[in-house]
DNA sequence: GTTAGCAGCGTTTTT
DNA sequence: CGCTGCTAAC
């Protein structure tokens, strides 16, 4: 590997640029590294952001490159949002003459949408979301005469989706993969891109594989472009999957100024086809390579680093940085366990308070500043109930998002038909919404026609019409319905229309907002309001169409509000974000690491699962709390969980262990909620052997470490052996013999109660130690 | 053809 | 628990 440091100061000799101020030796080495393959290590809340786009600046500044001939990747639109408005700040106005910045998406669409023949489409066509995709699978699967019910289309697009990301067209999907679905799975990929041709549509898969597809067919196309982009950047490069790298790898080859910006350890992705061999491998696909680290972090305090670090540290494979930070100590890492997850909310809520009151060791904090990271989207669910008890404003990123609201694909169905007559799928979508009375019969009669006349469902239907095929009800509402499109069409054909009065048109007159001011549903009114957001968002377009495409790929709503708020999200949005203070709940065996994740894919996966946990702690600029819960609600049944696995790797001279104040009964539980509906986690909870045994060991604050608390968790919730004759103890029923066990679903005999079935995790063991009556 | 009511299922993460 | 999708009655 090369030493930077000679590279850095012989530039700072040559040449002072102001854009390169305030950069360390180590980014500006980066920044000023010269051409050739370049990958460039940034751990956490280094900069690579900022050497990323003071690279950029610096070779537009120095000439190097035209803004056009910079290709400039990123994954995520908030990404390529963020790198836009910092290159623009650093230059000027440049930025948005900078046409290949973006996603690989968005610029995978772009390329697409010129050589679009070259695969079979036309150059208008349509980007699928999942909905469609789906809808699209059913009936390719039916079509095969498959059973819908054992062979589900989510299967199959998630099958077709992982083979997409490798970078496998139907007929290059390997003979070992012939197993999947049913034998079948290569035989429906086929029929499905058979259907997205004549469709003239593609999936986000496609936007990628079309391309590399095209490069590998057309070396001459593939040659204007590796001409053209003189350099390239990527961002976020561990996320990569195998069509992104080959994607990039055959751009690349023209120039070779590939510039890789990553970190091993961040790689979270691996579900989506990312693979962190590619950014491990990077030195070996493009000999010459420079390697630059970025060490330094500005971001957190030293004892939130080091907990990161500690946890990482566990992960075998990596390339390995040594993060270090010149702040101050700070406060250390907490950890706390609660007795079930909507004790955790609550406490969390009162924390927050007081953190915003300037009652937690630091300045007064404000929501702003606050985050709340979870693995998966359910656990939102206890915090945003708990915090609209108490009154606490919070935003939800990631959560139902607004383009893939009912209503909302409706009405884009209905502009997606009338910018181009020949999307049956957004015909399918709505031929019936509102009711029309065209009901399954009528449908397939259509579909036949259509077949018959070899042209689109909106073709089918006037065919239909003119031979007299439908009768009744059904004939009146189906002219209605393709003479609205036609006269809309007509309207949308027609250079500078107004759209935005189009739009309201086509939603007036087709009855769908009628349907929801009929409707008498207590969200109908929600749903009607988010059409007129939806009218407005038009606004910021010229066409139904360039409003189409961009929805297409930006399926994010930006509610930027100014309000101030407590942030919730997960882990995964979460990435690339800072703020003064992370909470991260649910630290449970099963959910974090994920159960799924590690039936899938083993060790790999729990060490994927631990780089999130890396990614979540390096969030936080200066207090990070960790929690758990010893009970979770899961299909509103009552589970117990485990502290996770993670929490052993915490080092603890880094670490506080609160005392729980729900685990001791101090505070919270019995006495402020006693009365109120019962919950597992009421009154009863403290008597429990377990707990009891806990207290006997009394309070802990910072005393023990993360792994004595786990312990003692794991051992005051472990379940009973079913033997029967087992001792053990219910929070409701006391204490009792099991006399039977089915699994996991116990017959236990009750001193008290009686013979009761319940579930294993419903008990704890009872030792004759603990055996006190109550 | 539409609607109401129930059975069965599922929860990682996202462009 | 809450949603989707299927079946039985209007």
């Amino acid at each position: 590997m090369t030493d930077p440091l000679p590279l850095s100061m012989r530039a700072m000799a040559a040449r002072p640029a102001p854009y390169l101020d305030g950069l360390n030796p180590a980014q500006r080495a980066a920044v000023e590294a010269l051409d050739g393959p370049v990958l460039m290590l940034a751990g956490a809340g280094t900069g690579k952001t900022k050497a990323l786009t003071t690279r950029i600046a610096h070779l537009l500044a120095t000439g190097k490159a035209r803004p056009n001939e910079i290709l400039a990747v990123t994954f995520t639109n908030k990404a390529a949002r963020e790198m836009k408005d910092r290159v623009g700040r650093l230059i000027g106005e440049v930025a948005e003459g900078m046409p290949w910045m973006g996603t690989f998406h968005s610029i995978g669409v772009k390329l697409l949408r010129r050589h679009a023949e070259l695969v079979g489409l036309k150059s208008n066509f349509t980007i699928l979301d999942t909905d469609d995709q789906l809808r699209l699978m059913k009936q390719v699967i039916s079509a095969a005469n498959l059973d819908e019910k054992r062979w589900p289309a989510r299967q199959l697009a998630g099958l077709i989706d992982a083979w997409k990301n490798r970078a496998w067209t139907p007929e290059q999907v390997p003979s070992s993969e012939a197993p999947q679905f049913n034998n079948r799975g290569t035989e429906l990929y086929a029929a499905y891109q058979d259907r997205l041709r004549t469709l003239n549509a593609c999936d986000f898969g496609d936007l990628l594989l079309h391309c590399v597809t095209i490069f590998q067919r057309h070396p001459d196309v593939l040659a204007q472009y590796q001409r053209w982009f003189r350099y390239i950047l990527v961002d976020e490069y561990q996320d990569t999957n195998v069509a992104q790298y080959l994607w990039l790898r055959l751009l690349a080859q023209g120039p070779r100024n590939l510039r890789c910006v990553g970190d091993d350890d961040q790689s979270i992705y691996g579900w989506r086809g990312a693979e962190v061999g590619t950014i491990l491998r990077f030195e070996k696909d493009f000999p010459g390579a420079v390697v630059v680290r970025l060490e330094q972090n500005y971001r957190s305090t030293p004892h939130i680093l080091a907990a990161a670090s500690g946890v990482i540290a566990a992960n075998a494979g990596r390339l390995g940085k040594t993060l270090w930070t010149d702040l101050d100590d700070g406060e250390k890492v907490r950890l706390i366990g609660h007795w079930d997850g909507e004790e955790e909310a609550r406490w969390i809520g009162e924390e927050i308070e007081a953190l915003e009151k300037g009652r937690r060791a630091l300045d007064p904090v404000s929501p702003n500043g606050i985050a709340i990271l979870v693995r998966a989207a359910h656990q939102m669910r206890a915090f945003e109930d708990r915090f609209l008890t108490i009154g606490l404003p919070y935003r939800v990123i990631g959560g139902p998002r607004f383009y893939e609201r009912q209503e909302i694909r409706d009405a884009m169905a209905y502009f997606r038909l009338v910018v181009s007559l020949e999307d049956d799928l957004a015909f399918e979508r709505i031929i019936n919404v509102p009711k029309r009375g065209l009901g399954d019969k009528a449908q397939a009669d259509i579909q036949r026609a259509a077949r018959g006349v070899g042209g689109s469902l909106l073709d089918g239907a006037a065919a239909l019409i003119a031979q007299g095929g439908i009768g009744g009800r059904g004939a009146g509402a189906l002219r209605g319905f393709l003479e609205g499109i036609a006269r809309w069409h007509v309207v949308a054909s027609q250079p500078g229309y107004d759209h935005i009065r189009l739009a309201e048109t086509i939603i007036e007159e087709s009855g769908y907002t009628a349907m929801w001011q009929a409707d008498k549903s207590p969200d109908a009114a929600g749903r009607l309001e988010n059409l007129k957001e939806l009218l407005k968002a038009l606004e910021q377009f010229d066409t139904l169409q360039g409003f189409l495409e961009h929805v297409a790929l930006i399926m994010d709503n930006e509610t930027d509000e100014a309000a101030e708020k407590v942030t919730i999200m997960t882990l995964h949005a979460a990435k690339g974000l800072e703020y003064p203070v992370v909470f991260l709940p649910g630290w449970e065996d099963g959910l974090f690491p994920s159960q799924r994740s590690m039936d899938e894919s083993g060790l790999k996966g729990v060490e994927e699962e631990r780089r999130l946990a890396y990614v979540g702690i390096t969030r936080a600029e200066r207090l990070c709390t960790i929690s758990f819960a010893a009970n979770r609600r899961v299909y509103g049944q009552w589970q117990s969980q485990m502290p996770s696995r993670f929490i052993d790797e915490l080092p603890p001279e880094h670490v506080t262990v609160l005392t729980p104040p729900g685990l001791y009964g101090g505070g919270y539980g019995a006495a402020a909620y006693s009365g109120v509906e019962t919950r597992a986690a009421q009154a009863n909870v403290y008597n429990s052997p377990g707990w009891q045994r806990m207290q006997a060991r009394g309070p802990t604050r910072g005393t023990t470490s993360p792994k004595e608390a786990r312990a003692l968790v794991i051992d005051a919730t472990a379940l009973p052996a079913h033997d029967i004759g087992a001792r053990v103890f219910h929070q409701k029923f006391g204490y009792g013999t099991v006399s039977g066990a089915d699994g996991d679903k116990l017959t236990v005999d009750f001193d008290k109660a009686g013979v009761k079935h319940l579930m294993a995790s419903f008990v704890t063991a009872a030792d004759a130690v603990d055996d006190v009556p109550f």
